[in-house]
DNA sequence: TGCATTTCTTGATTTAGGTCAAGGATTCCT
DNA sequence: AGGAATCCTTGACCTAAATCAAGAAATGCA
């Protein structure tokens, strides 16, 4: 079934949905579930109804590194994998209980084939996430610590109530006692 | 016209070129040349099929920052306006003299409907940006200036070539002087 | 409820890389 | 070819944030 928030939002009308429907699976999984670990080929696109999943890698000695958050109404699969059938180097996590629907890629020709409005606004999102992630470099490449807080802060106030602040830290870039000492003054 | 590069490498059956070959312009553009300017609307979708293309932003104190380049069989577009239309934060201007084709947004549509090879190749690039983007991400997070310049001086030489150093500082996300520094130690 | 584990904070010290400044080397233009 | 921009290098100094270390707080679990 499609879920009905992308319904809405992509305008899919519903002779569309009849056809794509029955391509599109419900799952709901616990906090701490794994949707996609490193090392593992990623044949499949998720759409996170609610929930939040952490998206980190593990450095080469051996610290994990939280590339991002996605959260409720995104598309999120390992980009890395699901065309080049390689192995990813990322593991999506859920920091929730999570409601997730999943398409696999083999469908994915059929759900082009019967949803203009559906293909197009996989396109959009993923073009929203392009901006972000490019928005992301800029900033970490040419703000300081302090600012980038300070903007996440300001953008996103209710990730610091979601997600524990180590993570938190190492999707700002810096370190945890960084953090914990910016969180100290006001 | 479709170009070869794309007709080959997406597989593009010669029924969906007579459809869409249309769709697509063909441009012959100078170094210098701003395909994109901040501050404007952005509904088109180039494909540099020769050439170099330098993607950067203005800082609210006035510094060019260097997002990324995009060479030769690239689709390239401001991914924060062509689809919400919202006017882009991006500079794209050429550093070669360049061959670039053009889809207007207004034709996506119809490129959707007539040929999926191409909409899944177009996907595919556009997931391969997002891994791009991600690992860049990393890179300036976690690792050192002198791993980043190496890791880059490994992995992609001809872009010392091809562009001037206070460009690709900024794309290190370090300054002019600290890249000098580095390139004198051997 | 109480103990153990994990997470967060605070302090002292170090360092990578930034800033400022001035001299060379290129490139561009007529 | 010669002068003017622009770009790159080198040096001296400084600062933001990392590291190392140890205690406090929160969370999980029997």
């Amino acid at each position: 079934m499609l879920p009905p928030y992308i319904i809405e939002t992509a305008k899919v009308p519903s002779s569309d949905e009849e056809k794509i429907g029955p391509l599109f699976k419900k799952h709901v999984f616990s906090k701490g579930h794994f949707l996609i670990r490193e090392g593992t080929i990623c044949k499949t696109l998720f759409f996170i109804d609610t929930g939040l999943v952490r998206i980190y890698r593990t450095t080469d000695d051996g610290n994990e590194v939280t590339a991002f958050f996605m959260v409720e109404h995104s598309f999120v699969t390992a980009f890395d994998s699901f065309y080049k059938s390689t192995p990813t180097k990322y593991n999506f996590v859920l920091l929730e209980d999570s409601v997730i629907y999943s398409l696999q890629q083999s469908d994915l020709e059929t759900m082009i084939d019967k949803s203009h409005a559906l293909t197009k606004f996989i396109f959009h999102t993923t073009y929203e996430l392009a901006a972000r992630l490019t928005e992301l470099l800029a900033n970490v490449k040419f703000r300081t610590a302090e600012e980038r807080y300070r903007n996440l802060l300001r953008d996103s106030p209710s990730i610091f109530q979601r997600v524990q602040l180590s993570y938190i830290a190492s999707y700002l870039g810096i370190t945890p006692e960084t953090l914990s000492r910016m969180r100290a003054k006001k």
